[in-house]
DNA sequence: TCACTCCTTTTGTCCAAGACAAGTGCTTTA
DNA sequence: TAAAGCACTTGTCTTGGACAAAAGGAGTGA
């Protein structure tokens, strides 16, 4: 049972324990071990009982690794590569900023994100909800700054704090708004969450504001929910619909693979949405499960859904 | 790399992985080999290649075993014992019901909670906060049914969608809640968040609005954020208080391992609160942290501060 | 009765090197 | 163009041993 370890005076830590390590970059231990062994690095130091002592500089770039794979990247193409080439390789990936006038709103945002002042941030946000509108404010607000941030965060500008503070504020915001929705008993019945690996609430959170102000019925179970779970939840819940988001962190071939089992254990009465920019778009389609392409075409999956309800109930 | 392995048809897992049963558990893996050659249990069945499988009935063992080690209880103690012992002796750990009114309540939204009525749920404790004010709310309320609903899933009696069901309600009020509050600029500033293996936001929750109840700063950074991040964000923003919050789920030996390991990174100046049930809170004091033994004391430890940094201030 | 030290037992974590299967990507074939 | 075969990549699991921190107990002295 051994202990953290910290290094002489006054918190300086000059490194980490394996587990630490494993904490701070989502790298597992035997991944760590692994990698040692094939591809050279990280070479820890080690203590004076021969246990692996990582220190710091190795456990940024090892951040900075998980970042690129993240982003498809594989990790023996980079391991061994030079620290410079994997900045330069993080700025090739961005994302495509269409509107140049959220874009200048995006980055005055990101200002004072990075200031810390998140009185400000909130008080702006919520301008613009009221300015806007709910919908409005999700699909040309706050998808671009999603996407801002995320590339921010992605090139080390932003912390990970900083990072968080933003999901919180939006979170809180969207949030807020939903509440503020009357209840309804209109159709269709929406169970919202994600699958077990998605740890990230933002992106169904999103569709649910699409949803409420649609009027639809929504439930959200927040995160990381068993698939046989949500199968029998939604069962006997008697939902229309289960909608599921996949962060661009989430493994796309796991995406594809999870929805199909998912998919197969669902009663097929009821559909599947599934959205976010962990979803490859191009992939084929599958029975069933309707791909939320754009966060804007979800008030018309609504519409589209209560046409076809009503054209079954006539039929 | 290994599939999460669902068995054949419907979603019926008969079995879990190793690492499944550590995330469903939180005991490590190392440790579940360990026990099984020590203590002989579990005893998994085996896969084809020989890999591990925990059937579910030993998962939920593993659960109430968990269960009571957050107690206090060793597991030398108790993994070779009966389940009906076991079950037996959670019994004497069953949290103390103080309020019988409390109690009352809880099992009708208990139940609410179990035929998924949650349009009722929310309305109904929306109805409580708004009788009996926010503090009161939480620690009359919210607290008595985190328990009721604690023990009720840990006993199988309820399913992990109810509770996460139960989760998102609270939550959403709360926070609700706690946005209505007016920005101030009173001190203590206070920064609120959970270490990188606690992902429940619960317990920081209702801390910060606790905190924003009585008029002090909060910012909350959410989940799951690495103690160097969290030093240098609350050192950045001129924060007064780091606060945290450990759920039951936590090792009780982490928590104060890692504690010890914050406190040795943040800047002195700061203080750090730290609550949750998934503090052992007869372990000894550290020099600069504060131990939240219940939400109620929030306030009083708010106070406390201000009274301290009104007499530095004068001398 | 309490507080302290010393010693034994308990207990979780780490290590090493090997094995393996799922996934990837390249090449060949129809 | 698409399917099929094949080699490569990569994360996870395996075993049995080792060790240090924490907990419990015994003894001692105030």
């Amino acid at each position: 049972m051994n202990m953290p370890e910290f290094e002489n005076t006054l918190g300086q830590h000059q490194g980490l324990r394996i587990a630490e390590v494993e904490r701070d970059t989502g790298i597992g231990k035997d991944t760590l071990r692994v990698w040692e062994r094939r591809y050279g690095f990280p070479i820890p130091e080690r203590d004076a009982s021969g246990e692996r002592v990582y220190p710091m500089a190795q456990v940024e770039r090892l951040r900075i690794i998980r970042r690129l794979m993240d982003q498809g990247v594989r990790p023996g193409k980079i391991i061994a590569q030079d620290l410079s080439e994997l900045l330069k390789m993080l700025d090739t990936f961005g994302s495509k900023n269409a509107d140049p006038d959220a874009y200048v709103f995006c980055n005055a945002m990101l200002k004072l994100l990075r200031l810390h002042r998140s009185q400000d941030l909130r008080a702006n946000l919520n301008r613009i909800l009221v300015k806007e509108g709910l919908q409005r404010f999700i699909s040309h607000t706050v998808v671009p700054m999603n996407n801002v941030v995320g590339d921010s965060w992605l090139r080390g500008e932003l912390s990970i704090p900083e990072e968080h503070l933003y999901t919180e504020q939006v979170q809180n915001i969207i949030r807020h708004a939903i509440q503020l929705q009357p209840a309804t008993s209109q159709l269709p019945r929406i169970l919202l969450t994600t699958f077990p690996n998605e740890e990230h609430g933002l992106g169904i959170l999103m569709v649910e504001a699409m949803c409420a102000a649609e009027g639809a019925q929504c439930t959200s179970l927040g995160t990381r929910l068993p698939l046989s779970d949500i199968a029998s939840y939604a069962i006997s819940g008697d939902f229309d619909v289960v909608a599921v988001s996949f962060s661009a962190a989430y493994p796309a071939r796991d995406a594809i693979k999870d929805l199909k089992q998912f998919r197969q254990i669902l009663n097929p009465r009821i559909l599947i949405w599934a959205g976010g920019s962990g979803l490859p778009l191009k992939k084929g389609q599958m029975e069933g499960v309707k791909l939320m392409a754009d966060i804007g075409g979800v008030s018309s999956l609504v519409a589209d859904w209560r046409r076809q309800f009503v054209n079954e109930a006539q039929a």
